[in-house]
DNA sequence: CTGATTGCAAACACTTTGCAGCAGA
DNA sequence: TCTGCTGCAAAGTGTTTGCAATCAG
């Protein structure tokens, strides 16, 4: 099943199966905090403030809408903060990094909530996301199969949607 | 089962589903001339050799990489017309372009071959390739549901291999 | 011949990083 | 107080693009 291999020349970061000792019901930004705590990092006005906004995106985001949303908040927070907070939030399993595209990255929360997968549509651009039962089914065996302990994964199929059909006749 | 949606920043180019009348068996140097012709482009020395040499790779590369082995071969071609190339050839239904980090793009070539998924090691950056039935299928069935005409997927598991275990130990 | 192609270098866009001043714990 | 944090601007990096010379058809 294998066929070949070779090594990444950037390995990706990848979020943590699951906030480590998470208690069910915990509110996220505690989640957050203990994490912190625990790698002698800081809980400051910024990473609590890019929390909070993070955690209103319902669907996929990148890092410019973030700092975007933010500055509509009366927050002023500069993109290197952004980045920085969401490579912790990344570590603390709060969020997870998609690559959609070779231009940037794009985001989602993962924390408390089904990950998703995307339907891409190549004549709009329009991205469904969707969570299936059956993706995680079979994510579970392909790694049984090579002796693999999962973490995260990602699922884009590239495709024309029912509008994307009408627009390009 | 969809959630919700957006619009992407940047629409990714997709590779078409299959040389469209490409005949079984028929070389794919000569369906590229064939895609070059149609679209009023030049079969030129440079796209070629760029060709051939995309053509012996049998698993994920770079455009670095691609540029290196034509050096390493006694060419010498331009970065830009490698990108250039790429993307012509990923029009040309031959290559498929995977986005695996934020960092850069790799390839594979599809025309005549399985198309491939990834397990990728975070702990080695080792990447295994697999083609699976399953995945092919199950694509098929989430794009019925959601009237989606799929043209190409990306599926990569991020996890720990036996050896990456090992390594962390 | 004529429009497409090439290589070069500059431009681009997203992301990361060095640094000086600031501030949680 | 002692680290870690922030914003800024500069650096970094893969990829794209403008342009003049060149070449395929």
């Amino acid at each position: 099943m294998a066929e070949s291999s070779r090594i990444l020349n950037h390995i990706p970061r990848v979020h943590a199966t699951a906030a480590p000792e998470s208690r069910p019901y915990e509110p996220i930004c505690a989640v957050f905090r203990r994490y912190l705590h625990g790698q002698s990092l800081k809980f400051t006005p910024e990473r609590a403030m890019i929390l909070d906004a993070v955690l209103r995106k319902d669907s996929l985001f990148d890092a410019e809408r973030l700092v975007d949303d933010l500055k509509a908040l009366g927050h002023r927070v500069s993109r290197a903060t952004a980045y920085r907070t969401l490579t912790h939030l990344q570590d603390a399993g709060i969020v997870k990094q998609v690559f959609l595209d070779n231009k940037q990255s794009y985001y989602e929360v993962v924390a408390g909530r089904q990950t998703h997968d995307y339907l891409i549509c190549v004549a709009t651009g329009k991205v469904i996301e969707f969570s299936s039962e059956k993706v995680r089914r079979l994510r579970e065996e392909i790694c049984r199969e090579h002796g693999f302990e999962p973490l995260s994964h990602q699922l884009q199929i590239y495709g024309v949607s029912p509008e994307g059909r009408k627009k390009s006749e």
